[in-house]
DNA sequence: TGCGGATATGTTCCGCCAGACATAACCGAT
DNA sequence: ATCGGTTATGTCTGGCGGAACATATCCGCA
């Protein structure tokens, strides 16, 4: 069956010592990648500009070369872009987050079946 | 000192609707198997007796039935332990870290290798 | 050459969640 | 009958993360 409800397995890396990527900085990484704007990434998602900019210095910080390459003025008074290592670590981290939900795809309909009824999203 | 495991992918399962299940919660239920009690578990993993019913009442709501069968009094002032279904779930979130790791184990290694110098837990 | 839009960065403030503390109820054991 | 250890549950408070606000800076463009 096609699996059309939402996804239901969050995963986390934690790569380094205190570098850990998420769902919430690939995502940003995507609406980067977008938009062409860390501002516009932001609101897209509901972030404020300052949290947007914090988590893309914190990648650019963990990884050998930066993940956005981002300029002020220019036309439209700046932007930003994924640099290409930032697009291959977006990649990948989507590669693991489907690989993880289809090796485990089998437990995780098990744990649901044993879902309480009232919980279940289809059964409101 | 406090992870001196490589514990490098956390992933936490979205249930239902509001019911979560991560490693906290899994831990709690491996230390309530082993020590036989809440407040034996939660002090094991340093964490409130409070905070650990708090997480059994929620994943006893959370599945058809109750995870963790507690008793007040008794032999050494009551107790509590996994229930078939309690370690059931268990084994089965156990099961999903482990092919979750494995099945992205080679996505991991290759963001690994972009890591900047001095965030790599391996060379402290 | 000033304007505008975006990046970059600091400061302040508030909500809220986690833990500390307190208490009741339960029941075998002594 | 009391004690002791545990489950069960409420209240309160402090800290901390994030949101809101404020600025400074950059640079293409009209």
């Amino acid at each position: 069956m096609t699996d059309a409800s939402p996804a239901r397995l969050r995963l986390r890396l934690l790569l380094g010592d205190h570098a850990m990527l998420g769902p919430g900085k690939a995502d940003l990484l995507a609406n980067i990648r977008d938009t062409g704007s860390i501002s516009a990434a932001g609101r897209a998602m509901g972030m404020s500009y300052k949290r947007a900019w914090m988590l893309v210095e914190e990648m650019n910080a963990a990884f050998v070369m930066p993940l956005v390459d981002s300029a002020r003025g220019g036309p439209g008074g700046g932007g930003a872009q994924l640099t290409a290592t930032g697009a291959d670590v977006l990649a990948r981290f989507r590669a693991i987050e489907a690989a993880a939900a289809e090796a485990g795809a089998a437990d995780i309909a098990a744990l649901q079946a044993l879902l309480a009824p009232g919980d279940i999203p289809s059964q409101r």
